[in-house]
RNA sequence: GGCCCGGUAGUUCAGCUGGUUAGAACGCUAGCCUGUCACGCUAGAGGUCGACGGUUCGAUCCCGUUCCGGGUCGCCA
């Protein structure tokens, strides 16, 4: 029988009592974690957010009581009135197991069918059953501890910020839509009819504006959309901390950003993070890593050979060298003889995904014997030198890829160099590793459209020194911009923007828009641009995957209260959902299904 | 859009080369039990083997299609 609270309220929460509440009378109120039967004997474990207490009910004290809490089955709500007394037998394992509560009254506020999975703490419950039932996972502690540590990094932000002199601003969620880079999430308009507002990718023209507006500095925790695939760090809505200042250099956001990561990563992980980051441009963490976000908690560096087998008879090599195509490697150290012929070959085909070719390879046994793809088809003198070059000794096992596009010799690399690492767990230390990456190209070609397209976003500033080299040759400008990088992910990027308008006329004819296209996208911001801008820049971190890393969660899923799936549905609530013709009608929107 | 992996009681899983009644553990229900805390003991209920089609005397198992979920490449300025 349910029954409505009366007239006792709680006292405080299950998981505060303690021994100095002995002899107290109380109230508690949660979910029945676990009621346990001892025939003339009952305890229930009560659980609310902060853990569970213990309520002992005995049938000699009070047999309608007892009876109550016979009845009562897990995951009902309950509200308890007793006296505080230590527990004849103690259960150190729990935070209140040397008391219990001796309970004189009960409630049952509301019962509770048999739930689709238990609600116990490390559930190996199927993800896809616990997103359907939400609510009831994220009763278990696990999951609801990571939303409360989520909460403390917010309220971390929103007070370094605050202190920073930041001012937090929200900006609107129907916007314009500018198709360049994501797609737009459109939400149709009733009165313009055939008209749309997009969801915001980022708060970028916003934040901009704000600094021309004289904020000065404005920071928000700003919710994005992106309608593109999702992956296990990427949800189609996520979150930004969003900031941007005014009358600043890269060093001054860096420095702001970095004050803020010391700062969450002591008090969430009571890691002291040394600033400044270490930091090193694009080019360089290409070269050595084959990313943009390299790990660097271990070695296994891509060397270049192109020089070493430029001369060589066996042509997968020397061709792809003289065709203008290049050759490196990595070297794996200490792993030949974990290394069997299978693992080679599916990692060979696995390499194809990231467009390499083919997958070179020596294993070097203890004897100093080896088996090779390759070696055979070289002279000794060049067995020798890329060895030496790469630095293997026995038990190392040699990787080389070679092709024309230098881009995918590093990025396959760069992946496979991943890849080992984490098969053969490389990564020895616990300390989180940070860095930034500088010096991008402002521009990347995209040989889908035919054009270059910018890499971080068409308001990023190039560089001083090559703003004359914007249109004549654009493949050699670099970018203001840096991206902050955590354990081998990205977790923010930003850039100094561009305030002059002139300069950003040129910078959207350097990337193909006519007067016209620029205008009819971006024209309210090159308005703007006419009545003043401060220079500026910012940077927005990805909140959820900060979470996420921060936590050594593997899914982005694990650190958002109500996430979707990866083909963007969300579970709980079946959405998205058909609608209805009456809606559609208002909208003046036909389907037409191809 | 491509590739890889998975789907069997409420849950997590096992299920041999295709074979007669599809099992275990946990959970659930009932009974017994006065100090449990993953309580214990006894008994019981519970299955469209994701769906559809095919091969076969016979399909959870083999084949095809499809749905759902996960990972990944493309994509994500």
């Amino acid at each position: 029988m349910i029954e409505t609270i009366k007239n006792f309220k709680r006292t405080k929460y299950c998981g505060d009592f303690s021994v100095n509440d002995i002899g107290k009378e109380v109230t508690v109120c949660g979910w029945v974690q676990r009621q346990r039967d001892l025939g003339h004997l009952i305890f229930i474990d009560l659980r609310d957010r902060t853990g569970v207490v213990q309520l002992a009910f005995d049938e000699q004290t009070d047999k309608k009581i007892f009876q109550k809490a016979f009845e009562v089955r897990s995951e009902f709500v309950l509200s308890a009135k007793g006296i505080i007394r230590e527990r004849s037998s103690k259960n150190m394992q729990i935070k209140t197991g040397e008391i219990e509560i001796a309970v004189s009254e009960l409630d049952v506020l509301s019962e509770a069918e048999t739930t689709p999975f238990e609600i116990v703490e490390n559930s190996n419950a199927n993800e896809e059953l616990r997103l359907k039932y939400r609510y009831l996972d994220l009763r278990r502690p696990d999951v609801q501890d990571k939303i409360i540590i989520r909460h403390k990094i917010v309220k971390i932000a929103h007070d370094y910020f605050n202190e920073n002199g930041f001012i937090e601003v929200e900006t609107p969620m129907l916007i314009r839509s500018t198709p360049e880079g994501a797609r737009d999430y459109l939400v149709p308009s009733r009165i313009f009819r055939g008209s749309f507002f997009a969801l915001p990718q980022s708060p970028q023209l916003y934040k901009q504006l704000l600094m021309l507006a004289g904020f000065d500095r404005y920071f928000q925790v700003a919710r994005c959309f992106r309608d593109e695939d999702l992956r296990a760090d990427r949800q189609p809505e996520f979150t930004q901390l969003d900031f941007e200042m005014s009358f600043v250099d890269e060093n001054d956001v860096i420095s702001i950003t970095e004050g803020f990561i010391k700062k969450v990563f002591k008090k969430i992980l009571n890691e002291d993070i040394t600033v400044p980051l270490k930091r090193l441009t694009y080019f360089e963490a290409m070269n050595r890593f084959g990313t943009d976000k390299p790990d660097l908690r271990f070695g296994m560096e891509i060397v270049d050979l192109t020089e070493t087998l430029k001369n060589s008879e066996f042509k997968v090599f020397s061709d792809t060298i003289a065709s203008g195509g290049t050759v490196r490697a990595i070297n794996a150290k200490g792993i030949a003889s974990r290394l069997p012929r299978k693992e080679i070959d599916r990692l060979a085909e696995w390499i194809k995904d990231y467009g390499a070719k083919g997958l070179a390879w020596t294993k070097i046994n203890f004897d100093l014997s080896s088996s090779s793809s390759y070696e055979k088809f070289l002279n000794e003198n060049e067995i020798i030198k890329v060895r030496k070059t790469v630095g293997a000794q026995n038990d190392d096992a040699i990787f080389i890829v070679a092709d024309n596009d230098i881009k995918i010799v590093l990025e396959s690399l760069g992946a496979l160099r991943c890849e080992l690492a984490n098969k053969f767990e490389f990564i020895k230390t616990s300390e989180p590793n940070l860095l930034w990456i500088t010096d991008f190209p402002l521009f990347e070609f995209d040989k889908d459209e035919n054009r270059y397209v910018a890499m971080h976003h068409p308001f990023t500033a190039p560089r001083f020194k090559d703003i004359s080299k914007l249109t004549s040759e654009p493949q050699n400008v670099y970018a203001r911009a840096y991206d902050l990088v955590f354990n081998g992910n990205e977790i923010g990027g930003g850039s100094i923007r561009i305030n002059d308008l002139e300069l950003q006329n040129k910078m959207f004819k350097a990337l193909g828009f006519s007067e016209e296209e620029a205008q009819n996208k971006f024209g309210f911001l090159l308005e703007a641009f006419k009545y003043g801008v401060p220079p500026h820049g910012g940077l927005a971190f990805g909140l959820d995957r900060l979470i996420m890393l921060m936590l050594k969660c593997k899914s982005i899923r694990d650190v958002i209260a109500f996430p979707k799936v990866a083909s963007s549905a969300e579970l709980m609530s079946a959405s998205p959902n058909l609608v209805n013709k009456k809606q559609l009608d208002e909208l003046s929107i036909r389907l037409n299904f191809n």
